[in-house]
RNA sequence: CGGGGCGUAGCGCAGCCUGGUAGCGCACUACACUGGGGGUGUAGUGGUCGCAGGUUCAAAUCCUGCCGUCCCGACCA
């Protein structure tokens, strides 16, 4: 491609909306443009980068016998009635009405459209296994949309659907798809992990996600220092490390407070240490009758709340929040700083950390006064214990190799095994080897492939721009010329150099403009992130050599011109 | 949806408090010089100051309402 012919539209100075690196760069080197909140248009240059990503995706799916099929972005209520989903979604789901006033929806995923096909289309055993994706727009209506292209409201997804008789055969696909997605992120050239997740409102049982390692991702995610085992932290269970305390033997005492309402101020107050102070949340959650409820919850103080988990613990379906100070007074007669389960009157979980606190301090349940010297069995009513706070760094693994670390990540693929749910919801059967009718277990595996660029930027990237990795690079090549316009021997050899490597089947930009200054070209070449450049000019070529340099190196190579072909090939098919 | 910030040229910003000619840098156009890391000069193009009301002789500036957008929290590829 030669510049001139091309949009490069790069920017010195970042927009001020953008925060993350990532959206800055993207913007900044000409990817993508916003349209409106969540929605962004892609540029020539990004799309190349969109393209690769996709290719990749696409090629490692159909090798691993996936067939690639499309569906329709806007699907009809009715398949949503059925699933019972049109009810559970929230304004996350954008609804439609056409002309007629009949209503549809723009699909933010599409098991509902795919187990109607499949119920139509399979309906014999012998017809299973079977693993159908798209590569195709998604529109969920965030409440949220940030980081540029990291979460939109539009954006695309390669989404995969398997259909099966037995769970033997769902968890060889499975398996598969699970081998697939290393390959694809391995290909793409990022650093990986796949963990354990939760299935969230997706619904189902096994479940991996697969995150790019980036110190600006969203979810935390948990590895074990000796072991395998890696997870989401939402997920990644902390080892009940000590028994439940039975008792220590100080004294219950009550004292005044006055201004103390954190569980820092309180440990300051009290000249205690915050492993030894009690933590008291109230959380409020619609019971089994759809009754609002509160439940009370209680952590070591050092320790975060982890909302899943406790979701789990209370044996609830619908999820929990916060109560608020309103629902706390008016429910304990006292605010939150003072919160402790002494007499708390409420549905009571303790995790298994706090559990084993023995003549700890903690709220009085009285505005300003605290309690310290206090023991679960001798002055609390009924509770029981559970896992629910969040892992911290240092916990023993539950593998029992080693303790846990925790590093950032971003999320870019999501594998589930879904079971029944939506062929039972929508009646998708095969006969069996009996002749019997029976439902079919499904999985599904979706992957961010607009999300995928932005996460390789975050992972790569210096002061100067991207750095790509050469299977996503837009280009992957740049030819600068120095005074084109002044030399025949420079332009002549550029525009040799420029059909050689085309010819080769190498992605070239030539950086053609006459006039262009050299600085500018440079600095636009590393903004954008071309991985491999080659530099052009009359003091070179006098001695028969070009420049080369690697985007991720700071020194230049000077290569004689009778080798360079044998140089570049090397370098892009190393 | 709760909390906070910001809307002035394509981008980055000043002007607003204290009402009176809309300004700077980048980018863009033309010409000249320059020519190995975003160069210099001269001359230009480009703005219903987010929108709608109100106050006033006069509003980018003061008041009210709305909209957009970004950041922090609960969801997700």
């Amino acid at each position: 491609m030669r510049a001139s012919q091309y949009l490069i539209t790069t920017k010195k100075e970042s927009p001020a909306d953008a925060e993350v690196i990532s959206h800055q760069l993207m913007l900044r080197a000409g990817m993508i443009r916003k349209v409106a909140a969540g929605l962004y248009s892609w540029l020539p240059l990004g799309l190349r980068v969109f393209r690769k990503v996709e290719a990749i995706v696409r090629q490692e799916m159909d090798k691993s016998g996936a067939l690639e099929l499309m569906m329709p972005v806007v699907q009809p209520a009715d398949l949503w009635e059925e699933s019972g989903r049109w009810g559970q979604f929230g304004p996350e789901l954008l609804r439609i009405k056409d002309r007629h006033d009949r209503e549809f929806c723009l699909g933010p995923t599409h098991e509902e459209v795919i187990t109607d096909i499949i119920r139509n289309e399979i309906n014999s055993y012998k017809q299973l296994p079977a693993n159908f994706y798209q590569i195709q727009t998604k529109f969920r209506d965030e409440r949220r949309p940030r980081f540029g292209v990291m979460r939109t409201r539009e954006f695309c997804m390669k989404d995969a659907y398997s259909f099966h008789s037995s769970a033997e055969s769902l968890q060889g696909t499975y398996d598969v798809m699970y081998e697939t997605y290393s390959a694809i992120f391995t290909r793409t050239g990022l650093v990986f992990r796949a963990v354990l997740a939760d299935t969230g409102s997706i619904g189902g049982s096994h479940s991996h996600e697969f995150h790019v390692l980036a110190e600006s991702g969203e979810d935390a995610i948990v590895f074990s220092t000796e072991g395998g085992y890696a997870a989401n932290i939402e997920k990644a269970s902390a080892v009940a490390s000590a028994q439940p305390s039975t008792g220590g033997n100080g004294e219950i005492t009550e004292l005044a407070t006055p201004g103390v309402h954190t569980i820092a101020e309180l440990c300051q107050f009290m000249d205690t240490d915050v492993t030894q102070a009690l933590k008291a949340l109230i959380v409020s959650a619609e019971d089994g009758e759809g009754q609002t409820q509160l439940y009370g919850l209680m952590l070591r103080g050092d320790h975060e709340l982890n909302e899943v988990k406790a979701q789990h613990a209370l044996g609830l379906s619908s999820e929990i929040t916060f109560a608020t100070e309103e629902q706390i007074k008016g429910a304990l007669n006292c605010a939150p700083g003072s919160l402790g389960p002494v007499n708390l009157n409420l549905p009571m979980v303790v995790d298994h950390s706090a559990a084993a606190l023995s003549d700890f301090v903690c709220g009085a349940n009285r505005d300003g006064y605290h309690l310290t010297n206090v023991n679960w069995v001798r002055d609390c009513e009924e509770f029981t214990v559970a896992d629910i706070r969040n892992v911290v760094a240092g916990d023993p693994s539950p593998d029992g190799k080693g303790v846990l670390e925790i590093k950032r990540g971003i999320e870019v693929g999501h594998i589930f095994q879904l079971g029944t749910k939506y062929s039972q919801a929508m009646k998708a059967t095969v006969l069996d080897e009996n002749g019997k009718e029976q439902f079919m277990s499904m999985g599904c595996y979706g992957i961010g492939v607009s999300r995928i660029v932005a996460a390789a930027i975050e992972q790569n990237h210096d002061g100067n721009g991207i750095i790509w990795p050469d299977a996503i690079a837009p280009f992957q090549i740049a030819i600068v010329p120095i005074n084109m316009h002044k030399s025949d021997n420079v332009n002549e050899t550029c525009e040799a150099l420029y059909q050689r490597l085309s010819d080769a089947g190498h992605e070239v930009l030539f950086m053609d403009e006459p006039k262009a200054r050299l600085g500018g070209m440079l600095a636009d070449i590393e903004l954008i992130g071309i991985p491999h450049r080659i530099v052009i000019g009359d003091r070179g070529l006098e001695d028969g050599t070009v420049e080369y340099r690697n985007r991720r190196e700071t020194e230049n190579q000077h290569i004689a011109m009778d080798k360079l072909d044998d140089f570049i090939r090397d370098k892009l098919f190393k």
